[in-house]
DNA sequence: TATTAAGTTGACAGATCAGTAAACCTTAAT
DNA sequence: ATTAAGGTTTACTGATCTGTCAACTTAATA
């Protein structure tokens, strides 16, 4: 398969399992929605596992990719970015396609922890939330371990709430109550 | 079916459910590990869809239930109770079958929000805040809504990382950080 | 132009899926 | 002892699942 088709692939499956589910669509429906055969699918994916880890890889990359832009693009300073965190998350929630988080999506589909579509959910999060830590430094508070760990808390609750509840008012409500949690830990 | 009986299938399938998820365990399967057969399931559930939206009304109630007692008996004033709702918390996530909320699970299996199965996850969380404005009311804080819908955030994030990261200190971090907005709410 | 590489089509194997049915078994009630 | 109710077993239908294969088509390359 050339390397511009499997991206395509790669591309077309992220969508249809973020609309439909991981279990839910298979590679039957999936070949149908990517207009890509089986037989391709199979030469380049040894297992739709193995698609399942590569679609969650790119969605990754790209997902951070963007939210450090959108942050930067939305504010300059670190303590304004920490809370422009929530900006970038309202715009998402408010996407018509919005379905929560690949990730939690995945490893709540593959709940076991063992699992390594599991393991790929637990290291994006430890990515984001080292960025996190990197803002909460930047901004200069005592301990910004804690503040990050805070906000994403609030972070992956506001996901989940604006999937399960409806997008309106989540964003900002966590960005709100973000605003409580760095003041405090500025003045500390 | 007799009521006893009806109510072991439902239990037992919850269980099931709840370990390999919804989609993952079949009619089957589940006849296999209920020891309750095919047949008899389909003379009280219409379809395997009428199976869970019953099971995940038996897990509210019961969950709901708990949640409520055991705060209840871990504090005793309402301040304390909305910090208790985090050492509660934090009991359930190490227990050794934690894999998320049934709720969050249901809803990423089934992510579109006209689904039952997913609307049932909406109640739950509505009924869940409900009992949190109360505790918040009895309070006595000024915007008793607010800070319950900031200890939502911390509620649900709270379930999300401890089932990605490992339940180790995320309920110990929500409940300080629930601290510091119940502070900060008593002082307006 | 011939050859090779990459991809498609349609069928297939073996398994599982949700849901149904007939025949049978067990238990409870009369 | 008989009957009724409730449940089980086994097989079934039609569909879908993952993954593979042979034959074919299209595109790229020498």
């Amino acid at each position: 398969m050339s390397a511009s088709k499997k991206i395509e692939l790669i591309e077309k499956a992220l969508k249809a399992f973020y609309a439909g589910g991981f279990q839910a669509v298979g590679m039957d429906r999936l070949a149908k929605e990517t207009g890509i055969s089986k037989t391709s699918m199979y030469k380049h994916f040894k297992t739709k596992e193995d698609l399942i880890l590569e679609v969650l890889n790119l969605r990754d990359e790209n997902y951070r990719s963007w939210f450090v832009r959108r942050i930067e693009a939305l504010a300059s300073t670190p303590v304004e970015r920490l809370l422009a965190m929530f900006d970038a998350l309202d715009e998402w929630f408010h996407e018509e396609t919005y379905l929560s988080c690949m990730f939690i999506r995945a490893s709540c589909e593959y709940p076991q922890s063992s699992n390594p579509i599991h393991k790929i959910s637990a290291k994006h999060l430890r990515l984001l939330q080292a960025y996190v830590i990197g803002l909460a430094e930047q901004a200069g508070v005592k301990n910004p371990g804690d503040l990050a760990r805070q906000l994403m808390l609030l972070n992956e609750g506001a996901i989940v709430l604006a999937h399960i509840q409806g997008p309106d008012d989540v964003a900002r409500n966590a960005k709100e109550t973000a605003q409580i949690l760095i003041n405090h830990a500025l003045s500390q």
